[in-house]
DNA sequence: TTGTACGCGTTATCAT
DNA sequence: ATGATAACGCGTACAA
């Protein structure tokens, strides 16, 4: 199999290679004759730049990276797809890489930008708590999307940030409970560990117990320690099984996420808790699984798509200069369904 | 900021580029104290090879690429993270590149190989319908995974193939829905265009219906043209809905998908519609969500990790000329769960 | 408008 | 065991 090279078509045109490069990059420079016949050739003999070696000469290559905390949470699926689509839309290459839960993702970041010499990252997901020393070692512009939280410590010039303010928006879920009539409330929180986003999600459910003067009761708090994907309907169902077999009670289940409720649901439905007539469920990100379940679950929706797009378009915006470093927060939305319910008398 | 390079490395250590090179690489010849200097040098610098430039010198790139047709789908999420686990293994970069609905996939496939030089594709899902001249072109080996079926008249020794044969397995599932005594039974089939899954598995459901005597009504077969996702919640959900609203009896509804089953869920319960006592329901796939799900779900379980790890080994073997190419079946399992129930007299 | 020549950072070959 | 040097394929300054 023949693999012609730049050289190779410069030689069978007659022509010389920065002829070929210029007709491959559209430069001006050039007459549309000897563009035509280049054209045709390449397509011809089924010529691809090579990659590397364009990156190599290259300052820059055109394309960012996209580094997830997390992969088996769906929620980054939607995320991810968006942001792909606007990268392309500006002619950039989008590198998907997986942080695995042991892995520094600074150290990674770091990494991947000399590697590929890219222009920007997206950190999705995960939680960040990092040196502003080992921050500064990055050479690109990056922006966090969703990430749990970032130390006040850090200078927010380094960095963008995009989120929903989880605490609060936590507190949304509860303070709605609580106002149901709920007293009692477990919540299923995978992964309470330093900065997540479970850890914000449990800070708000305690903020709206207490302002209601409803004591924190450890026991119906219910984290999960295994081993298991922090956000997999396994994890939900077995967490809430080991919940019921405690014996606690409670009127209504708060998972952090989804997915999470999901399991949960299953394991209310197999102990014969029906919801919400006997406790009611409610869950947190707005993925399509919430919407179309019986019942439906009562959830907290992020703007995904909103989330995304801004996202990837603040770092094409720092990247090309046209702005600085911004930190937005966008406003979740309660979604109330079917799963919950007042508490009867 | 100053990103060192392997010559300043060797500046700094007082050694020959060459040196160096041999340190990262683990190479034999090479001192070890002098290799120690250098690896204290790399990281007290941060240096980091350009991955550009050895993919420009290597004849190889240490990777291989999946190309992956309707990301959307679920399914393929946990293929995906076991291939990447077992690229890893073998010290291989994973390429990840979606294909559009309207994009060639052998097209992506040449320009991904001639870019990247990557050693090896595996093909997720879609379809598959290219002359045997196209397929030529492609300069690494390729093995399709879970791809809906080949053409015949290619010939086998090009590529290699891992599936389950979703004809037969749709057949079994439509064969236990008979034997529960069902006679009216819908099928849900998003994308039956073409040589796709969703084909092969609405052929199945045809084989079995014939087999056991039972005319095939169309009205029965619910298609959906819409521009959605093929295997979303969403489209089981409207179609569903569609389909009830056209006032068609039916005792079983089978959908080509677990999303599309569940969305379908929703619909049938919006309806009055109880699952299993007044309509049952199947879905295909074998996702969390059916297992989790309330009722839970009668599918039909491919043996996704088996498959990814599999597909994975196979295309490694080829890359090394352990083995030629191969075309492996292999056998899903029906899994009867809540969602189904014998037809009442 | 076009061609020549150099260098991007790395690995491999060949001396030493 | 180590160092100098030639490629790898491309883009671009500079010369023509």
């Amino acid at each position: 199999m023949f693999e012609p090279t730049i050289k190779d078509i410069a030689k069978i045109c007659g022509v010389g290679v920065s002829t070929v490069s210029r007709a491959i990059n559209n430069h001006p420079d050039i007459n549309s004759e000897t563009k035509e016949k280049i054209m045709n050739a390449i397509r011809e003999y089924g010529y691809v730049p090579n990659d590397s070696a364009r990156n190599l000469k290259r300052a820059d290559a055109k394309a960012v990276a996209v580094l997830i905390k997390g992969i088996a949470n769906p929620f980054f699926t939607n995320m991810i797809t968006v942001i792909e689509q606007e990268c392309k839309k500006r002619h950039y290459a989008m590198e998907l890489s997986h942080i695995e839960a042991d892995e520094d993702e600074v150290d990674v970041a770091q990494k991947v930008v000399k590697e590929k010499r890219l222009r920007g990252i997206i950190f999705l997901g995960g939680l960040f708590s990092h040196s502003e020393e080992k921050l500064k070692k990055l050479s690109v512009p990056f922006v966090f999307s969703t990430v749990g939280s970032i130390p006040e410590n850090i200078s927010k010039k380094q960095y963008s940030s995009i989120s929903v303010d989880d605490r609060r928006e936590s507190a949304k879920m509860v303070d709605y409970l609580i106002g149901l009539g709920h007293k009692q409330i477990a919540i299923l929180v995978a992964e309470a560990s330093e900065e997540s986003v479970g850890k914000l999600r449990l800070e708000g459910y305690c903020d709206a117990l207490k302002a209601h003067g409803i004591e924190v009761n450890t026991n119906l708090i219910c984290q999960t320690e295994e081993a298991l994907s922090h956000f997999s309907m396994e994890n939900g169902y077995l967490s809430t099984k080991k919940l019921l077999e405690r014996g606690e009670t409670f009127t209504a289940l708060y998972a952090v996420s989804d997915a999470l409720a999901i399991g949960a649901r299953r394991a209310l439905y197999e102990a014969g808790l029906r919801v919400p007539e006997d406790v009611s469920l409610a869950g947190y990100d707005g993925l399509d699984m919430a919407e179309y379940s019986v019942p439906s679950l009562t959830t907290i929706r992020q703007p995904v798509e909103k989330m995304a797009k801004d996202t990837t378009k603040l770092l094409f915006d720092i990247i090309s200069n046209k702005t600085k470093h911004q930190h937005v927060i966008y406003e979740a939305e309660l979604l109330v369904r079917e799963s919950t319910a007042k508490i009867p008398e």
